[in-house]
RNA sequence: UGGCCCGUCGUCUAAUGGCAGGACACCGGUCUUUGGAACCGGCGGUGGUGGUUCGAAUCCACCCGGGCCAGCCA
């Protein structure tokens, strides 16, 4: 359960949180929750597996007694090594999370896995087919024309048997021969086309060696791995739905101790970022960044050497939410999180990262001024401060100053007044350039009286910025990350220009910046090494934890500080020139500006009436002048003759039991067949529904008689699909039956209408989508009985009655 | 082109037949010794067309758009 103690909201939740609140309900998997982070061993964690880290994990820790597992699903020897187990385990302990003695490894399954497949070779559902692999692949088929089945789809199970075991015992070479599974080669979905189960790989395996020779496959593999780890709600992304069928079918096939069951989320996309293993690996081979964990790489190593804080990461996950609709996110988002979470812990120190010398005018030589600044702003509950010395010798950052300020300049320009944080109010008196006309040094007076205090004959100062006294200041370099790409979308871009590998052609040439010569206030020096810091008015930063924290600090940008005045500024700066090619949607399909032409697509023709074989025509005809049915609806009948016969079947029933209007019945009886029947059908065919045509026949009847709501039909009808039964039993029991009479309706509506005299107020001001809210009311207070047209007449009378003053 | 999945503010996400809500972004304001933070306010959305219903983002049909699938990868 969550925190807090009201019960868990049915709604308002992720999906998958949803399934899991029914099943609890339902008592299924003996109550139990267990998810798992399945990651294979052949690369870095990036971001994106953050979102399914976050996800299971973040599920184990909110349901009693729930847990996850980190498991391994390492079943392909020439692509595992161990160094990665090590770092994704510090990667998922990094995010914070913990499973406990839950480690699992795919490969410790081998013997039941096995086992399992000599099963399904003795129940006749796999063979071994010894065709080539180009041959089993031509033979699978297109998505639009169904496969070939193999010449030895046929063994027989003693054969079968003896191969596979032959496969084991090393008896054969890479190829030879593979384990299939016997589904069914005409399938729609093409991962049922006899899937391959094992392939023989004499490669060492970084567990378990040379004991095997055969490996199984993911579809085979992973829901065996699932079941015997008592997982129950096994999450996977997008691209996996398609495996969905598969994987019920092997743990539907094997004796298996425990059913889980598969459930598939979108994955994360971000802008301006690329999120696969193998674009990762092309930057970092081709030197476009330092290594896995460049700072600039959406790599949990790169994150992590940015600075960014797993707690920030998990906040931004759950800022993403759950779904399954195909998503990108917005690179600001992530950057809220980020800041959000630093602004709470971050250490204030000043920094100056392009220094300008500033000379204070009348300043004692050798005197030192110092106070005790805070480390934290008063809206952030820390404590904590350090004390900053102040000279007549400052540096301050070059873009502080302006001779020729722009519109709402706040800092210094020439005969104006800033403050130095916590320190005084200068004036610049005077600029000094060198012989290229550059700006040298400041020299500025400053007013003794504004030390800790506003300028006491009442002037005010707009600006305020950070300064480093040139004696104390630590020299130090700056590393500024941007993004990486200079798209939202790199591969959608790429792509676009019809190419693969031209991705990188969308890599920002400023994603670093160096700055080698900054400064520091030196207090940083005191430090914790992996202390955040905000340098006021510019960014949050800490120090490299490879490069960084020797005696020279080196600094990485962790993110900037939220900038309104580059804003205001306008155009001309760097990051606006990056933000401008922001991925666009136009017509339905992701462009880029810049890269596709923004094209308007000609509107589609207007939709010609779909072909229809011979004979639906002729009994959609049928169905037309016979009943009268509406065409669209005739249509849907005639497609499918067992829908058809239903219907007639149904009509015909209307009549025997006393309908007097034909042409009446038959509409509404095709009106409930097609509008009501399907979604609660589920998949089931006609036959196959626990009623017939005069069951179904009743139950129209019974709304047409007005004995049944339109509403209260639909639960009826529900209850009949799930099992069967009478409908006026079933409309008895619920105690459904229509209430019509004004009467009983009337004080009802009044009283509703008094509840809410708000409501009704807006409803008179014109917000007529109350209506449905006072509807509701009504029906929920007459638990759905309520005849809604007559309700509805008596709302309306009631609403418009004028407002007693 | 077959099957499956998916279309809600610019972006992400709620609403499970009954008041289209939140977050980020954006715009304005208050406050401020950070052009930060915080606070207040604003802008802005159900892909389209029909249908069912008292009532549709939600159910049905068609259309449009997007994603996934033809590895002995996962």
């Amino acid at each position: 359960m969550g925190p807090d103690s009201t019960p868990t909201p049915t709604s308002g939740r992720d999906f998958v949180r949803q399934i899991i609140d029914r099943d609890l309900v339902a008592g299924r998997n003996a109550g139990r929750v267990i998810t798992r982070f399945p990651p294979e061993p052949n690369g870095f964690l990036h971001i994106g597996h953050a979102k399914s880290i976050v996800f299971n994990f973040g599920l184990a820790a909110e349901y009693a007694g729930a847990r996850c597992h980190l498991r391994f699903d390492d079943t392909n020897p020439t692509t595992e090594d161990v160094r990665y187990v090590h770092a994704i385990k510090e990667d998922v302990r990094w995010l914070g999370y913990d499973w406990g003695e839950h480690l699992y490894f795919a490969s410790d399954y081998f013997d039941e896995m096995y086992a399992f497949a000599e099963e399904l070779i003795r129940k006749g559902l796999a063979y071994v087919d010894s065709q080539s692999e180009e041959a089993i692949r031509e033979q699978r088929g297109t998505v639009t024309e169904s496969g070939l089945e193999s010449p030895h789809r046929q063994r027989a199970v003693e054969e079968n048997l003896r191969l596979f075991r032959e496969m084991k015992a090393r008896r054969y070479r890479d190829g030879e021969h593979v384990l299939r599974a016997k589904i069914d080669m005409a399938s729609a979905n093409m991962l049922m086309r006899d899937p391959v189960l094992y392939r023989i790989r004499h490669a060492d395996h970084y567990r378990t060696g040379g004991t095997w020779c055969i490996y199984p496959l993911y579809d085979y593999a992973h829901p065996l791995e699932d079941a015997l780890e008592g997982v129950t709600h096994s999450l996977c992304t997008l691209e996996f739905a398609n495996n969905r069928e598969l994987y019920d079918w092997v743990v539907e096939n094997v004796s298996v101790p425990h059913r889980p069951r598969q459930y598939e989320f979108a994955r994360l996309s971000l802008d301006y970022t690329v999120m696969s293993k193998r674009r990762f690996l092309r930057l970092v081979e081709e030197g476009d960044v330092a290594g896995w964990d460049d700072p600039r790489m959406p790599t949990l190593a790169g994150l992590r050497r940015r600075g960014i804080t797993p707690e920030a990461i998990r906040e931004f996950c759950e800022m993403v939410g759950v779904a399954r609709a195909d998503s990108r996110v917005d690179l600001a988002k992530l950057e809220y999180a980020i800041r959000d979470n630093l602004n709470r812990q971050a250490l204030r120190v000043l920094a100056v990262l392009r220094p300008l010398k500033v000379t204070l005018i009348g300043w004692p030589t050798g005197r030192v001024e110092t106070s005790e600044a805070p480390y934290f702003p008063r809206d952030v509950p820390q404590e904590g401060s350090r004390p900053l010395a102040c000279t007549g010798a400052l540096y301050i950052d070059r873009d502080d100053f302006s001779e020729s300020p722009p519109p709402g300049f706040r800092r210094l320009v020439p005969g104006g007044e800033v403050r130095l944080r916590y320190a005084h109010v200068i004036r610049c008196e005077e600029v000094l350039k060198d012989a290229s006309g550059s700006v040298t040094e400041l020299r500025c007076s400053y007013d003794p009286a504004t030390w800790g205090q506003d300028p006491v004959d009442g002037r005010s100062v707009k600006g305020t910025i950070q300064w480093v006294s040139a004696a104390h200041a630590v020299p130090c370099a700056v590393r500024l990350y941007d993004r990486l790409f200079t798209v939202s979308d790199p591969e959608a871009a790429a792509a676009s220009r019809g190419g693969d590998s031209i991705f990188k052609d969308f890599l920002n040439p400023a994603s670093l910046e160096i700055i080698e010569d900054a400064l520091v206030e030196p207090s940083v020096l005191n430090d914790p090494g992996d202390t955040r810091y905000q340098f006021e008015r510019v960014g949050y930063f800490w120090r490299d934890p490879v490069d960084g924290r020797g005696d020279r600090p080196v600094f990485n940008r962790i993110v900037t500080l939220r900038d309104t005045w580059a804003k205001v500024k306008g155009g001309g700066t760097r990051k606006d020139a990056l933000s401008s090619p922001r991925g666009r949607t136009v017509g339905g399909k992701r462009t880029v500006k810049g890269v596709e032409a923004v094209t308007r697509r000609p509107r589609a023709p207007a939709a010609t009436p779909p072909r229809l074989e011979p004979e639906v025509r002729e009994r959609s005809e049928e169905l037309r002048s016979r009943w009268g049915l509406d065409p669209a609806d005739a249509e849907i009948l005639a497609r499918d003759p067992s829908l058809s016969g239903f219907f007639l079947a149904t009509v015909s029933e209307c009549m025997r039991q006393g309908a007097s209007d034909e042409r009446r019945s038959a509409a509404a009886v095709a009106n409930w067949m097609i509008n009501a029947l399907p979604p609660l059908a589920g998949g089931r065919e006609l036959a196959q529904l626990p009623f017939g045509a005069p069951e179904f026949a009743a139950l129209v009847s019974l709304v047409e008689g007005g004995v049944l709501s339109g509403r209260g039909g639909a639960a009826v009808l529900e209850v009949l699909a799930r099992e069967g039964g009478s409908p006026s039993e079933i409309m008895e029991r619920l105690g459904l039956r229509q209430v019509s009479d004004a009467d009983a309706l009337s004080p009802i509506v009044k009283d509703v209408v008094r509840a809410h005299p708000a409501k009704v107020e807006e409803y008179r001001a014109g917000k007529e989508g109350l209506m449905g809210f006072f509807m509701g009311q009504v029906m929920q207070r007459t638990e759905g009985r309520a005849d809604p047209k007559v309700a509805r007449e008596l709302l309306e009378q009631a609403l418009a009655e004028p407002v007693q003053r």
